[in-house]
DNA sequence: TGGTTACATCATGTCGTGCTGATATCAGAC
DNA sequence: GTCTGATATCAGCACGACATGATGTAACCA
């Protein structure tokens, strides 16, 4: 899921998604993208559960699930945690 | 800096590192990859400051630093944190 | 009903990135 | 010094993902 955040343009458009619910053309504006790409990144973001699409006639608002982030942050905070507890047990060759 | 961890052998590897430091023939047995691409791998994770190599003769252990991951978490609590104040804030079209 | 707009899907080309074999370097053992 | 083992680097290749143009679909408006 992490591996989503990898692309820029689909990076990109998480942040904005993160200053609000947003349609496909605002999507298309502001990246400057085409808007098949767009879509497409828009598609594996929904796939993956970070963002919810909720149509309003012909519109499509898309929207950030924060959850999906936090367990992702919490993911990456956990094995911070780990790697922090075992600094001490070096595996000798 | 999150996309280091979208390669499934980087994860493995970040992952294995986050149970103790080790050294590259640990890392190379435990993936079953082979040694040039571990190596690789590494190299990347040392450029980004994801870990830190500490070389011990003719063995090189490697350490995962928790701040960077920390950092990482973070920085996705942040943009979940943003989602959620924003998520009444619709754009309209 | 015809046209326009917003959005999705498909097929294709391109390019980055990971994997591998070969090779170089470096430290320790003899 | 020589040999061996651990690690790093390099050149080439292959595969997958991204971007794009063309096309399809659905909703609104005249």
């Amino acid at each position: 899921m992490i591996r989503l955040l990898a692309d820029p343009l689909r990076a990109q458009i998480v942040d904005l998604l993160a200053q609000g619910p947003a349609c496909t053309c605002h999507l298309v504006a502001d990246t400057g993208a085409k808007q098949p790409n767009v879509s497409g990144h828009l598609r594996q973001l929904r796939d993956a559960g970070l963002v919810v699409a909720e149509p309003h006639g012909r519109f499509t608002y898309y929207r950030l699930l924060p959850e999906a982030l936090e367990a992702a942050a919490a993911q990456l905070t956990e094995l911070a945690a780990r790697a922090r507890t075992n600094a001490g047990s070096r595996r000798e060759c």
